[in-house]
DNA sequence: CGTCGGGTTGAGAATGGTCAACTTCAGTGG
DNA sequence: CCACTGAAGTTGACCATTCTCAACCCGACG
């Protein structure tokens, strides 16, 4: 949780050395950001490196605050009073986690894997909302395709049978690792999440999770030596697994 | 589906008739809504009545839209290409219906009993975003409810049981019926969405919505003589059995 | 009076959960 | 280098909840 602030800027144009080449300045929210804004934002704001199973955005009793997530993958779980609890969202780079306005709210954002976050004040945050409109149309945007994301979540959980969700959930790793233009078939995929993790996502047990994995395997549709990586066999077939 | 449109301003303060009263504009996101804007956008709104069933801001191959719900119950499914769908949510008055910018949604709002909307053309509805920034922050809180309700039932299909699923329901059903102070125990609350509809909503079968219900009845948790209402006969075992 | 849609109830099947044993692997210390 | 340990993962046997299929009920409506 190193604080690499830096509140330098860039000799050719104003632009804060701390967000040249950041990906949240080329596809995240910060896009709409430039001059002063930019600046004064990056004064406030903090790179950190958030470490596995470490929460987003409430470090060491500091107050409420927003998080641009630069790199890896942030979990974002729901517990019910008697401790079952589910994942209700993965956020990968460039997102924002925790509320960009006021609202209550009890879910817990942890890193699954080592995250990168660019972690800025509530208030500061909500001051540029404010006063950059092009700013707030990122974030509504945003929310808007988190929304999407979490019906589809949804459909998956309530509808989809045990195969069928760790084969989505496996389609979804691979849409993320392979950033655009899809080579057809790539090598080892990292899986973020490990059977735990992916079982409090998919509302499963860990063990149906794990028998699921063997069955794609035994399948042959996907392989893989260790448990936290695999390789796509067919992805044709695996789609169809997934169910749509 | 009788347009009620009404362009005419109330001789007092300019207030469109249309909106004088409208839950939308003292609730909805209308609210941050004055003179001019209020007048130009409902010059080009329309007032309607939606059957129950019919879906909403696609009436006859109209262009894309935007609606506001006045009263009633939307329902939104998602459809898996197999034919199995699950409602994704129940929206009630005064929120917004439909995209409020461009995307893909392939998301189906239907109308669970009758349901009266203010719809307006999306082109119009983004012109005030633009133009009125308190509007465009009241989308985003909108937004952002949705998306904690969405998650919050994420969980609720995901980790419990199907009776506690069906109290679940209930209990969102009558936070609703009550509007704000929450008389200790009222008559028959109506209930919006038929056993099909539950099943739909719970990600459960017609058959065991319809059990769970008779196993509320026989605990005498509730009681119902008519399938459409019932009435709570104990509050606290019903929260107890909604299980947090 | 018959039919139809919605709802309820029942019996049996199946999917996924529970509990428990076992394997694998990384890390530790002899 | 090897044995030990603990965490994560896999596998198996059994069980419970929910689904499926089917019959039946009931009220509305022709």
């Amino acid at each position: 949780m190193q604080a690499l602030r830096s509140i330098e800027r860039s000799g050719i144009c104003g632009e804060p050395i701390a967000c040249v080449g950041c990906e949240a300045r080329a596809r995240g929210v910060c896009g709409a950001l430039a001059g002063d804004q930019l600046v004064s934002l990056s004064r406030v704001s903090d790179r950190r490196v958030i470490r596995p199973g470490e929460h987003v955005g409430r470090a060491a009793g500091e107050s409420e605050s927003v998080s641009n997530i630069l790199s890896g993958v942030v979990s974002l779980a729901k517990r019910l009073p008697d401790g079952r609890q589910q994942i209700v969202g993965l956020q990968f780079a460039p997102t924002l986690v925790g509320r960009p306005i006021a609202g209550d709210d009890a879910i817990e954002a942890t890193a699954a894997g080592p995250v990168r976050v660019c972690t800025i004040p509530r208030s500061a945050f909500e001051g540029v909302l404010t006063a950059n409109q092009a700013f707030e149309r990122r974030v509504l945007s945003q929310a808007l395709s988190q929304l999407d994301e979490t019906r589809d979540l949804l459909v998956t959980l309530a509808r989809k049978t045990a195969l069928e969700r760790v084969a989505t959930y496996i389609n979804m790793v691979v849409r993320h690792a392979r950033p655009v233009g899809s080579p057809g078939e790539p090598g080892e995929i990292p899986l973020p999440l490990s059977r735990g993790e992916m079982a409090d996502f998919l509302g499963l047990t860990i063990e149906t999770v794990s028998r699921k994995m063997t069955e794609l395997r035994k399948a042959k549709i996907v392989d893989f030596a260790n448990a936290a990586s695999l390789r796509i066999l067919s992805q044709t077939r695996l789609d169809q697994a997934a169910g749509g």
